[in-house]
DNA sequence: AAACAAATGTAGCCAACGCTACACCTTTGT
DNA sequence: ACAAAGGTGTAGCGTTGGCTACATTTGTTT
């Protein structure tokens, strides 16, 4: 027998967001960093994340290896051309999110904070639902 | 110094959602399965969750541990009262969540994906923001 | 009753992500 | 120049959540 697909249950779906998960929250945040302070130390990484800089440490180390980030010993961190665009896409994507939970009337300092674990759980179509519901105030009438 | 409260980061919320994220499933699931199916056993949760009997044991061991669960060898899963009340009160989120996201123009398939992961991260005020949306039906509906 | 199948339990492995403690390198200030 | 401070690296530990392999118990079928 060929395998049958059987379709992955939805928490399979949600344990393969949290595996990119730190991916992704990490590249954005070493893109934001740059962007604000012209670069990027591993402690304004754990700083950022509340975590030691031990931690951010080996995450950083496993991200040059999946080939996200570029580093030298005691040199600030880089992002490679692939992570530069990972960044990007995530901080749209996050963006969407966040200025969705005020479009619909949450505070900005919750949206800030919901929209940082929201942002690894919404599909491409949803993110698109989301974008225009922002981008045309209430209506999300079938068009 | 008295410890200055020193806020937590919002990726500090967002690892604390992940870490009761289990125990929310799986209390969720277990009633479920109950509800469908009069009782549940090791391998319905391991099928309900894509992952080996092993995994759910272990997991159901440790949610026993902290008096969500009760089981005896070689018996059917059981929730404590404790355990039903917070089945409950994640259902009721999770549905509030997946009506929404059709609420919005998603179909129900997506939904079921996309709720599945964002329920956990949704804060008390988002979730109210969520609900009068969906009660109060298509956005053009006034009341 | 015996055999077989299914469910459950247990041992032991791996990876991710937390941490503390300590060592080493770099930068800064005197 | 050198000491102090701060940043980085590394060793080692804990928890969670994956897995395979194998043992044991339970249920079903002959
Ligand atoms: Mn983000
Ligand atoms: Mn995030
Ligand atoms: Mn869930
Ligand atoms: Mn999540």
């Amino acid at each position: 027998m060929p395998q049958p697909p059987s379709k992955p249950t939805r928490y399979q779906r949600t344990r393969k967001d949290h595996s990119t998960e730190t991916a992704e929250d990490y590249v954005e945040a070493v893109a934001e960093l740059i962007d604000a302070n012209t670069q990027c130390r591993l402690v304004d990484l754990a700083q950022y994340f509340g975590v030691s800089h031990v931690t951010a440490n080996r995450i950083v180390a496993r991200l040059v290896k999946q080939g996200l980030l570029r580093t030298e010993p005691y040199k600030p961190i880089e992002l490679t051309l692939t992570g530069r665009r990972l960044a990007k896409s995530c901080q749209e994507r996050h963006e969407i999110v966040r200025s969705f939970l005020i479009a619909i009337g949450l505070d900005s300092a919750t949206a800030d904070i919901d929209s940082e674990g929201i942002e690894h759980h919404v599909s491409p179509q949803t993110v698109e639902l989301f974008r225009r519901f922002v981008k045309r105030g209430q209506p999300n009438s079938s068009d």
